[in-house]
DNA sequence: GCCGCCATCAACCGATCGGCTGATGCGCAT
DNA sequence: ATGCGCATCAGCCGATCGGTTGATGGCGGC
């Protein structure tokens, strides 16, 4: 990675906080801080004009919020890294974000340095989460394995499959070669392992715990 | 976080590899390695026994991979922190490993500094990741928003999300404030994006093409 | 042998859904 | 200004669903 500096752009709606942020830039070498905005809008705005490197995102703005802006920067293909710099580390927050193309998440608590090193990282392209952020994306990935199935029967099992594409009981029946009593016994079995009262309710938690997929 | 020692097990196949991390680890102070094992049985029985803070686990490994040993570390729900160091950064290694329950997730390329936080990080149960899984995590996240969705309106969503939590027609009616001949309306209308004739295969469509999940 | 689970079927009923037709008002773009 | 998409609403009807009750037979475990 060469040295060479990264500028960058600022997106708070807290003076303060473009303030300490530019001024603790300001003290580190290799490091150009092209602009403030204090919107998600105007972060975009500059973001087009200026071109920076990397954009320090916060989330929680009045004037357009920090997912959306973010969403529009990829959506127009815009070269800079967004970095998200941020107090809240909820779901609600960090998995939008990352969806919508964040290059990093970082918490506002993080030390300098530690800011330092995600700024270079995310100028490089390269991913930079704070624990508690890679905490979250990994429960997110591992809890698809975790809940308990209440395990179907392997018919119950083909019922709810021709459910999710649309399959009345009727055809459901006819498909199966069974009655379409059969095909409503069997649909309240699963209905109750699975804890819902409807076959809409039963595809969205048989999708959950990975039943369907 | 206090500054008690950390004890250590390193399981890697690689003697030259053991004894690289025994050395590094032996030089900074705080870190105690309890013992070494070769392969992924004879970690689990070694971890069983000793009961260190943190296991430093290679993956591919000829007499037991990794994986295996990670989940029956947590299967078993032993103490100790799991820190996958391995050569590899492949989707098809990472990804089991987190799912599995590892901690953390570094590169063996990552410099001491970076090794020693991360041990002392996964000691505290905090998550650490290299740039480069991080990635590959983040892009699992990120993927599933991609296919193209016919973009369905927001009150379209809000009634879907109903739909899949086992909500009638009259009780989302009353949850948003609308009539029930509105509700339907939008259903129909989201039957036609989705391509689908009933709200249980919409919820399945949904959840394809990630607009649920 | 008895019990539990699964799969199968029947008949009935009220609730709900989906389709249809048609209407109004708003905002946005050309 | 005209049209398009969105959100809102109404009424009607047949189709479908979900709940209930009850029954039969097979298979496996204790």
């Amino acid at each position: 990675m060469t040295d060479r500096t990264i500028s960058l752009l600022i997106v708070d709606d807290h003076p303060v906080v473009r303030d300490g942020l530019r001024g603790m830039l300001a003290s580190e070498p290799g490091f150009d801080v092209l602009g403030e905005a204090a919107g998600g809008v105007e972060g975009v705005e500059l973001a087009l004009r200026l071109d920076p490197d990397v954009v320090l995102m916060d989330l929680r703005m009045p004037a357009g919020s920090g997912v959306e802006a973010i969403t529009e920067l990829t959506r127009r293909g815009v070269r800079a890294k967004v970095l998200v710099l941020t107090t809240y580390d909820t779901d609600a927050d960090t998995i939008p974000a990352i969806e919508a193309g964040a290059t990093g998440y970082l918490l506002k608590d993080a030390p300098r340095d530690e800011l330092f090193t995600a700024v270079r990282a995310a100028a490089a392209g390269r991913t930079v989460l704070s624990p508690a952020v890679a905490s979250r994306l990994v429960s997110v990935v591992r809890k698809p394995a975790a809940p308990a199935n209440e395990a179907l029967s392997a018919r119950e099992h083909e019922v709810l499959e021709l459910v999710a594409r649309g399959t009345s009981n009727r055809e459901i029946a006819r498909e199966l070669f069974i009655s379409e009593a059969t095909v409503k016994t069997h649909l309240t079995h699963l209905y109750g392992k699975l804890g819902v009262k409807d076959r809409a309710a039963a595809v969205a938690a048989a999708y959950d715990c990975g039943i369907l997929g």
